[in-house]
DNA sequence: TCAAACCCTCACATACATGTGAAGGTCAAG
DNA sequence: CTTGACCTTCACATGTATGTGAGGGTTTGA
């Protein structure tokens, strides 16, 4: 598929493909004309790189772990050197500690959430009425 | 704790934590001489906003949730808007997205570890030597 | 009293992910 | 053949989190 195809079906637009071409996080074929070809398995790979992204990962850690994690590995054993492996440890770690951070943060809004919402609210709103959320007429 | 010791126990910059103060995600009282002075409460406040940033939330948005999170709610029931609700659900759906990419990577790098150390190194390397780094040439 | 170690504000600089637009090539449909 | 929708490269702009440093006040200890 062409550029804009893969921008259309990853929700990216072309200038980050072509940045993330240039980052070395994606590659893609030319057709005779100059125009880009893409896999089709390349939408996948563009999602998970705005995933990371998204995550706070930058490029360059990007681009190292993502050839570790296909399924047929671009990387293999004998090519992983000893600060390759420092890194995706060091990387695995910090991927945990966001996890737990996240979660917790996220778990915090959600208690609050619920509080809000279904709870009771402490000292206004004395009225049960019908609105407010999940709780439909009852 | 003046900005000097926040900011050794938090590992942040001085910088940085007048940067946040400016954001509106710290306050500070101020001395007689104008020096900043904080509540020891706010190296776990500070190390917190420094985890959601390295997960990707903007300032912007950790000045949003970070009231809903304390245990003492500086946010109450009547002060949450409706706009204030949808905010929050949509950062704490973005979070357990965050949170589910991360996990699903992390979990592939560790896998990938396991295999290239502990594992049965598949098609290369038949010499099972005590070595596990990467092998000289052959 | 002087120096060192703090603190202040302000401003400029940088890295990174992203947007925008110019100048131009390709291709298919009218 | 022309128009419009693609594509190319290149370059400049922007927002955000950060670094760095200048110019200057305060406090403490020799």
């Amino acid at each position: 598929m062409r550029i804009g195809e893969l921008s259309e079906r990853t929700g990216t637009s072309r200038r980050l493909l072509r940045y993330y071409e240039e980052q070395g996080l994606i590659v893609s074929e030319r057709c005779a004309n100059g125009y880009r070809d893409y896999d089709p398995r390349f939408v996948d790979r563009v999602m998970q790189i705005r995933g990371l992204l998204d995550a706070g990962l930058p490029t360059r850690i990007i681009k190292q772990i993502l050839p570790c994690l296909d399924k047929p590995r671009s990387i293999h054993f004998p090519d992983a050197t000893p600060e390759m492996i420092a890194t995706l440890e060091r990387e695995r770690d910090r991927m945990t500690e966001r996890v737990e951070c996240l979660t917790r943060n996220r778990d915090a809004i959600a208690e609050y959430l619920e509080e809000v919402r279904g709870g009771v609210p402490p000292v206004v709103a004395a009225e049960p009425s019908a609105t407010a959320g999940p709780r439909s007429a009852d």
